[in-house]
DNA sequence: TAATCTTCCGTTAACGTACACGACAAAGAT
DNA sequence: ATCTTTGTCGTGTACGTTAACGGAAGATTA
């Protein structure tokens, strides 16, 4: 039961209500000072027994501070994954840009952890109302979260997730639930009898974290450990992709060997390399599942030579990071802390609803 | 390259620039009359040259109409699923409410065309900004579509799609393409050698539409007619699921039946019916696929008696048929006409993402 | 005792837009 | 010649909120 029968009450109702004029209950609004505590108390009493909602359209008008929320993230040279989150993040800049909210977009080099340092302070400098990033390594993410706390800066992590902190919020996906469907996907089409090899594949770059990877490898095997699949047997493979013929390598030794995989599972987007090798060498009958929807993957993945790409929509997670600082700074809402995406599967047939992104 | 250095104009800035005054500008801009042609050209090119963006918060602050939107869909006592689209459309409600919109939500029963003609004319009658309903019923709807057509109202579809028409947009998922997808999860656990049967499922209500089930159907089978499974036959089983033992009595003779089923394809939300035919009887080994998150449909797949679930994110399908409502009538965007939802591929391992609609 | 300082509170001009009202000219009617 | 009509256009008020400004008491100081 609302009492909305008088339409709309606003500050100028309750200034009426409490005989006191509106800029004492603008001030008790905004818990400035030079109010008396009785008549605050009082105003506060007509607030709450009115169920007084700020009109927030006429707020952003009169308002005139800007809100700034800068982001930092991986450039899309080292890593074009991140062209996704960002699109998000633009979505969302675009939609909050009427409430008097910009953005101030960052990039640092995946593969070196001083550039990561140095943008972060820049953007610590010019003073922001909020800072969505990706804490991707530990050590200069611990000494900037400090910073951040210190500052009563709010922060929100995406992507990767750090403990212990006072973060906003965090959005992103249970890496280590993801390898575990992935498993679970991978023992549905191969386990029918008989044995069965499957390797992990980790293709990485010696001077990049690898935080997510080492989660959904051991996704991955706890499923095989927990289900009961005595015929099938895990291996690990790390490559250096720094080397470009390092892959090729390692993939080789494994086909001619004795046990000859029945399906690979690469942990992160880089899939479309063992994808490459699979259709250069007219390898068939292996189950290939991996990591997001890059152009390469999804190319593979229409040919049939990627069977399932494993993808946690990272446009909506850019675009709801964003949106829960909005929520914070703005609207003053209490914001989820723990965010996690879906775990998408996508094959040939679905791929098609997953690649435009639309809010 | 925007100019933007002196922040925003407004309608004052360029009344200033055409030497008129804001009234005029005004007039032009809702293009009334009572303007010279002279001085309406005049102003807008001033409007083309600076870019003139209107001010949406000053805008509908200052504006006294109210939209009205009015959604029409089948009750949740006939079809639990529709919970789900009015989960969103009741979100996308909260969010456009600062903008003077408002909803107006009718049901009618599933089974009633009767009653859909009755609720359609009611909300006519009511003459709302916007309508979004379901055409489940072919005839009635035509004939409510021309009514709309009419009266210049525009109208959304959700989840059924009725051609040739000028619905401003439709949103709901391709059928077709997610039984193909179906049968491609289907053969890629099943077919390793070996004969097998494969059953189509149909439980239906003889007095409802069954638009989509046919859809869905037609693209199940066309897979295995188009992708060489010469090993796997594909039978089709309507059951009238008003007679309570209808469905045990069908699975009993195929299950004895010397063509017993490696999987079976239940092509609505019923799917929890056959599920617990399964459960009761102790089957194992058969690959059950069926549609839509409904509370029995997750718990059997949680009990691993349905091994996938095809989801079409109903809540965000509610959702954006009320925004584009919005986009069109108070933001005078465009917006697309064909709105198809990714094909979610919902398994155990992943559904605890699904199942908390949050925008 | 007068002057200054606090503390509290009301008034008012914005923010960008919508729209009713009235002003003022030119054109027509009497 | 005066009076009305018509077509243009400017002015003013409103929407709900913010925040600067200033006024009226009482409290403190000289």
């Amino acid at each position: 039961m609302k009492k909305d029968a008088a339409l709309k009450i606003g500050i100028k109702d309750i200034a009426k209500h409490a005989n006191v004029s509106i800029g004492t209950v603008d001030r008790v609004l905004h818990n400035r000072s030079e109010v008396s505590k009785t008549t605050r108390e009082q105003v506060l009493q007509i607030i709450e027994e009115l169920g007084y909602t700020p009109n927030l359209l006429a707020k952003s008008l009169a308002s005139k501070i800007k809100y700034t929320i800068a982001v930092l993230i991986p450039d899309l040279g080292s890593n074009a994954y991140w062209e996704k989150p960002l699109q998000g993040i633009r979505a969302a800049a675009l939609e909050i840009k009427k409430f008097n909210f910009e953005l101030q977009i960052a990039t640092f080099d995946y593969g070196n952890e001083k550039s990561f340092v140095e943008k972060a302070n820049e953007i610590l400098n010019s003073n922001p109302s909020g800072f969505i990033f990706a804490p991707v390594f530990y050590d200069s993410s611990l000494v900037l979260i400090e910073k951040c706390d210190q500052l009563q800066l709010p922060y929100v992590f995406i992507d990767v997730f750090i403990e212990n902190c006072k973060n906003l919020a965090y959005f992103g996906q249970n890496s280590v639930q993801s390898g575990y469907l992935a498993a679970s996907l991978m023992k549905y089409g191969i386990v029918n009898g008989g044995i069965s090899h499957i390797y992990v594949v980790k293709p990485l770059n010696p001077s990049a974290p690898v935080y997510h990877l080492s989660l959904r490898e051991k996704g991955f095997i706890t499923y095989f450990s927990q289900v009961a699949a005595s015929q099938v047997f895990i291996h690990s493979m790390d490559v250096d992709i720094s080397s470009s013929t390092e892959l090729v390598k390692s993939l080789d030794t494994i086909m001619e060997s004795a046990q000859k995989p029945s399906g690979l599972f690469v942990a992160n987007s880089r899939v479309h390399l063992v994808a490459r090798y699979l259709e250069k060498n007219k390898i068939e009958n292996v189950v290939l599942i991996g990591y997001d929807l890059l152009q390469e993957n999804v190319e593979f993945l229409e040919k049939g030579i990627i069977q399932f790409l494993i993808c946690q929509n990272p446009e909506e997670q850019g675009y709801k990071s964003v949106l829960s600082l909005f929520n914070h700074l703005f609207l003053k809402k209490t914001v989820d802390k723990f965010n996690y995406s879906p775990i998408d599967i996508i094959m040939k047939e679905n791929i098609e609803y997953y690649t435009n992104f639309k809010i």
